[in-house]
DNA sequence: TTATTATATTGCATTATGCAAATTAATACT
DNA sequence: AGTATTAATTTGCATAATGCAATATAATAA
């Protein structure tokens, strides 16, 4: 019964109700989903037997009548996942568990560019950790493959970025990746991913709606709509860069870059940049200026998505996006004319693993009800 | 089997699929739903059986091998429901069928502005018209209720209008409307209601993801994200006036109405704008810069939605929305660094009617598949 | 006239769910 | 301590929804 990773709609809905909530016993779970009782129990049951989740006794229950309830948790080991990030410099993979613990990972340089190349030292890396952990493939949802890039206009097939122009137009459809991987690949973009991983293992796994900006050379970012990741017409939801004209200044890191290259202090890449830059008056006042862009920013977010949450996050230097969510927490009206209090603006907590967003992707496909196809009685 | 309107998952699936296709075979809906034929054959004569579908032969299909389809059509008397749009100055009811006929209107004077006045005589006109249809009470969704107005900050609660200030706050989940109407009751503002009736019975009929402008007296809109209207934290996902600050000269029918006044042109209000004044060189002048802002509003959807369509439409003369309309398809790029075709910019073709939006709402409830509850085999 | 093709339907098996009664383990009351 | 009350969970049974495979149907093609 456990032998594949099936899940019919209604144990999807569980397990995101539980994922979001952290534990819940079986009683609650058939009132916020308005599911009978029996139903809860059998489904669960299958999946505790399955090894998708666990029972324990209820640690906030005390002094209660009645039959003290069990809750029901996310079994780390009930299900792993691979996700591999690549970026012109280097390839990064891990493997996950449920609970997105990073079981295995690797950071390896890239062979050559060519397509083949990369992507079969990335399958090879995924496939020694899941061998090495001796994990069963029936209990590995997938792999999930992200890199920056823009998306091209044709939306059936995503982005490529400068370095890999030569790269064949990944299909959705038809994968292209499948033969390399030998199980399930999915994939997106950075930004994408890394709104993914808050989703699923970071800040917003009790958020249905949230907006991310995604900072590092250029301006990202997606939005969660109802739980799922909204991509658009041509997967270009989210991609808050454009609101910043190139020609202007922008709070992207490539402008960062920009600018300490005109001050005379150049660096090599963006992860060059320490504490003793952080100090520069020049430093300093793009900080102040890029927040007002970012204020902004989640203005037009607040008018537009109206998400219960904002996550900034990316590959800028830790400090300075902490400064601009500590900015914002600092601005008490959000802008003209608007009435309401401010969206939550918090920090991401896993912008500093892009691989695991890409490991989370193959995760929602096997247990999203939003991602179930609507046969309503397949699996568990 | 008819006597209520309690659609099931795929049932709902089954409708939504015809009405964004027009008609539909049998297979063609067990390919596209991923449904078994059989599935569909029983589904289907269910539906045709409690009136909800016709079947006629397929008008396309010609020369063409195998068994000839039959196609399925929604019948537009299988269903119907009330809508009710207040503004200071009149009510506004009718009843629909399910393709979104006008079966009876009326509008009215408002007895006095108190919230038992008016909703006495909205619900007692619905009734009127009903019971002189001669319809089937168990053959009508319910009645959908709209008004102008902001939301509160309290997003159980729905908006009130400054000249309806003294109305009780409406919750969404205990229904104070329904005692006076006597079935469903739903709600919204005047913009989504008008995103709604472009959904079901407009010019996006087939598009899950779209925006819509609404220019009246102020700036409204919405969102529809996988066919489900996107209402955000505090319902104001969509409402894009706030883009506009209120200090600067916005393309609001307000700002308009105040550049006639100071140009010496006073109206009394929006709708005494006629041919006369679109000559005028105030309004031209005033229209190519509204166009100018509508094209920047475009811009910011596209990159933040990334919707298919673009929708504009509502009380600003007819003339002045079809010129922004034309405007944009001018354009042909939409702004600095758009890498992409723009989205499908069009005219709206039912914000002539604005009870119509109101009455779409109680038919999305019962037939749409994002609004059901989930439970996966209740109803037919 | 027969073969081929694609749609639609039907009988039967399987799966998913609801309902109602029973079970269980806690607290509350006497 | 013993009984009543409470709420979560489970179990047996009935029902509903779906899939599968075989069959019927009506068109074109050879």
């Amino acid at each position: 019964m456990a032998n594949d990773l099936n899940l019919g709609y209604n144990s999807r809905r569980i397990m995101a109700s539980i994922r979001a909530s952290g534990l819940q016993s079986r009683a609650d779970l058939a009132r916020s989903l308005g599911v009978n009782p029996a139903t809860v129990t059998r489904l669960t049951t299958s999946m505790v037997d399955g090894g998708l989740l666990t029972e324990e006794a209820d640690p906030r229950r005390q002094g209660l009548k009645g039959y003290p309830a069990k809750v029901l948790k996310i079994e780390p080991t009930g299900l792993y996942s691979a996700g591999v990030y690549l970026d012109p410099d280097r390839i990064r993979t891990c493997v996950i568990n449920a609970a997105g613990e990073i079981m295995a990972n690797d950071e390896l340089a890239l062979p050559d560019r060519s397509f083949q190349s990369v992507m079969s030292a990335a399958a090879k890396s995924v496939k020694e950790q899941i061998n090495d952990l001796g994990l069963d493939q029936n209990r590995v949802a997938g792999c999930g493959v992200s890199y920056p890039g823009q998306y091209t206009e044709d939306s059936l097939r995503v982005q490529r970025i400068q370095q890999f122009k030569d790269w064949p137009n990944v299909s959705i459809e038809q994968d292209l990746l499948k033969p390399y991987f030998g199980m399930p690949v999915k994939h997106t973009n950075d930004a994408k991913a890394a709104c993914l991983a808050e989703l699923y293992h970071g800040v917003c796994t009790d958020v249905e709606d949230f907006c991310y900006i995604w900072l590092s050379y250029g301006i990202g970012g997606g939005a969660v709509v109802g739980g799922n990741p909204h991509l658009g017409r041509v997967q270009g939801a989210g991609e808050w860069g454009g609101l910043f004209p190139k020609s202007n200044c922008r709070p992207s890191g490539q402008d960062l870059f920009d600018t300490l290259k005109e001050a005379g202090v150049p660096i090599g890449k963006l992860s060059d940049i320490g504490l003793e830059h952080l100090k520069m008056p020049i430093v300093y006042s793009w900080r102040e200026r890029a927040a007002k862009q970012i204020q902004w920013l989640c203005l037009v977010i607040a008018r537009t998505f109206d998400p219960k949450t904002i996550v900034i996050g990316g590959t800028l230097h830790p400090q300075i996006l902490d400064g601009f969510v500590d900015h914002m927490l600092l601005v008490s009206v959000l802008g003209d004319d608007y009435q309401h209090s401010p969206p939550n603006i918090v920090r991401a907590s896993r912008d500093d693993l892009p691989e695991l967003g890409a490991a989370a992707l193959p995760i929602h496909d096997v247990t999203n009800p939003t991602a179930y196809a609507g046969k309503a009685n397949k699996g568990w």
